[in-house]
DNA sequence: CCAAAAGTGTTGGTTCTACACCCATGG
DNA sequence: CCATGGGTGTAGAACCAACACTTTTGG
C-alpha cells in the first residue's frame, strides 16, 4: 500500500490496451469490458492492464488477451502509443495499443477471470467508451485496413478452413466496400494465397498467425468443422508466393 | 540528485528513439550520434531521450529530432515499442521507436546542441550500435518499406521539386530493387501522384509531410534549387487521387 | 417445392513488361 | 567531339471489370 518505488525523475505508468477483433460471419466485432471501478465506472473499455517489470509490453498484451479470450493461437501486433498527458484522470499513463484478431472458435468468451464482464460489440454500434478508447478503436480499424494490404492477416479472423465467401466478407467489412464474387474468387485463387483445405497439404507447416514481429507459439488445437454436411469448397491459407513478383512496378503508387 | 519521485508500483523509464533517414541522391542514410558517456561510451546510437511529464511521446521524438537536425518540416511517425527487460543495463527502459524522413536541405547537420557528435551513415555500412539499436534500425527499414506501399512517404526524402529519376532511385533504394526507367515514369505520372513543379500549381496546398497521425506545422522555408541550369523536368508531389480506385480487387493479395 | 447461396467463363478494355534510340548538356 | 544522362513509344502478354445462369441445399 505504501509507495515503495522511487526514482530520480518522474515516470509515467505504462499499460497495454488490446483492440480485439472478431468476425461473426457477417460483421466485424470488438471485445469490450465493462469497468467496475472509477474512473469511468460502468463504461465499456478496451481490455488492458499495467506492464509488469518482468515482462515485455508484448507479453503484457498477450497476457491480457489470454485472460479475456482463453485462446492461445492469436494474431497480435502493436500499432500505436497513446500518450496524451491528460488521457487518464488518475495521472500520467502511457498506453501501447495492440490489435488482436481471433478466430470464431474463440468467440465464446467466458467473463474474464477477474470477474469483469466481457462482451462482443458490432464495430458499427459501439457505446461510449472510457478514457480515449474511442480514438484508439478508430485508429485500430484504420490500422487494420492498412495492414491488410501489406500482410495476409484476414485469415486470422476465420477458422483455419473457410469458404471463399467468408473470406470475401471479411475483406468487404474491413475495407467497407463490396467485391464481385467471381472476380474475388479468381483473384484469391490465382495469386496462390489460398489452397484447398480438404486434404492435409503436402509440405505442411502450421499455417496460423502470420505476424511480422511478435509471434506466438502455434497451437492447432482446433477440430475440423463438425460434419461438413453440405459440400462447400473449403480453403485454407497458404504462405506461398507463387511467382517472382518482387519489386514490380504495378505495386507502386497504390495509395 | 535525490530520488524524489515515488510510486506504489514499479514503473519503467520511457524514451523515444528516432531512426532518421536521409537520401543523398544515391543511397539511404541514417543519422547516428556518438555516445559520450557510459554505457556504450564511444558507440554510435540512435538519437533519443527521455519523455518529459508535460509532453507526449510524439512531442518528445520531435523535440529530439529538432535538436539534431534543426529542421521543422519533417515526416515523423512512431512504429514500434521496444521493451525487452534487459535492453538497457542501467535498468528498465522502454523505448518508442520512430522513423523520420528528412529532405536533403537538412542534410547539413550541425553537431547537436548538447555537443554530441552527429553523423550520417550509409544504411549498408552501419557500425556496431549501442543497446538494441541495430535491431531497431533493421525494424525501421522494414517498416519504411511497408509504409511506402500504403502511403506516399518517399517524397519526404526529396526536395519539394525533384526529378523522376531521383524519385525512382528512392524507391529502388528502399525496396532494394531496380525499376525500368520508362515504365516507372509512366506509372508515376498516370497515377497522378506527381505533377509538374515548374509553375506554382492551381489549387495550391502545402504539399509537405503526408502523415497519418502525427503531423507537424508546415514550414516551406526552402529555396528553389540554385540555378536550374540544365532544363530538367521537375515534379512535385500531388495528393490527388485521380480516379475512383476505391476498393478495387486488383489491390488485394499483393503481399 | 421454393428460396437462398455457391459454383462457374467469356469478352472487351486496360495495364504491365520488355525493349532502343535520340537529344541536350557539360566536360 | 564525346560521354552521360534525360527524354520518349510500341507491341505482345497478362490482368481487370462487368456481366447471368445453373446447381445444390435447407426449410
Amino acid at each position: 500500500m505504501a509507495d515503495k518505488y522511487t526514482y530520480e525523475y518522474p515516470r509515467p505508468a505504462l499499460t497495454a490496451d488490446c483492440v480485439i477483433f472478431g468476425f461473426d460471419g457477417n460483421a466485424l466485432n470488438v471485445l469490450l469490458i465493462e469497468r467496475g471501478v472509477e474512473p469511468y465506472k460502468g463504461y465499456w473499455a478496451l481490455p488492458g492492464g499495467f506492464m509488469r517489470m518482468d515482462e515485455t509490453i508484448d507479453e503484457c498484451a498477450r497476457r491480457e488477451l489470454m485472460e479475456e479470450t482463453q485462446v492461445k493461437d492469436i494474431y497480435i501486433e502493436q500499432f500505436r502509443v497513446f500518450s496524451s498527458t491528460n488521457r487518464d484522470p488518475r495521472g500520467r499513463v502511457v498506453t501501447v495499443a495492440f490489435i488482436a484478431l481471433v478466430r470464431p472458435e474463440a468467440h465464446a468468451v467466458k467473463g474474464g477471470d477477474d470477474a469483469r464482464v466481457a462482451m462482443w460489440f458490432n464495430c458499427e454500434e459501439i457505446p461510449p467508451l472510457a478514457f480515449d478508447h474511442e480514438e484508439i478503436l478508430a485508429a485500430a480499424r484504420e490500422h487494420l485496413r492498412e495492414v491488410l494490404r501489406v500482410r495476409p492477416v484476414a485469415f486470422n479472423l476465420l477458422n483455419v478452413a473457410f469458404t471463399i465467401d467468408e473470406l470475401r466478407r471479411v475483406y468487404e467489412v474491413i475495407n467497407n466496400t463490396t467485391y464481385d464474387r467471381r472476380n474475388f474468387t479468381r483473384k484469391a485463387m490465382q495469386t496462390g494465397t489460398i489452397v484447398d483445405a480438404d486434404l492435409p497439404d503436402i509440405q505442411e507447416e502450421p499455417d496460423i498467425c502470420y505476424n511480422k514481429s511478435v509471434c506466438s507459439e502455434y497451437d492447432m488445437e482446433f477440430e475440423l468443422p463438425a460434419a461438413p454436411s453440405r459440400r462447400r469448397r473449403l480453403f485454407k491459407f497458404s504462405k506461398k508466393k507463387n511467382d517472382s513478383d518482387e519489386g514490380s512496378i504495378k505495386d507502386l503508387f497504390n495509395f
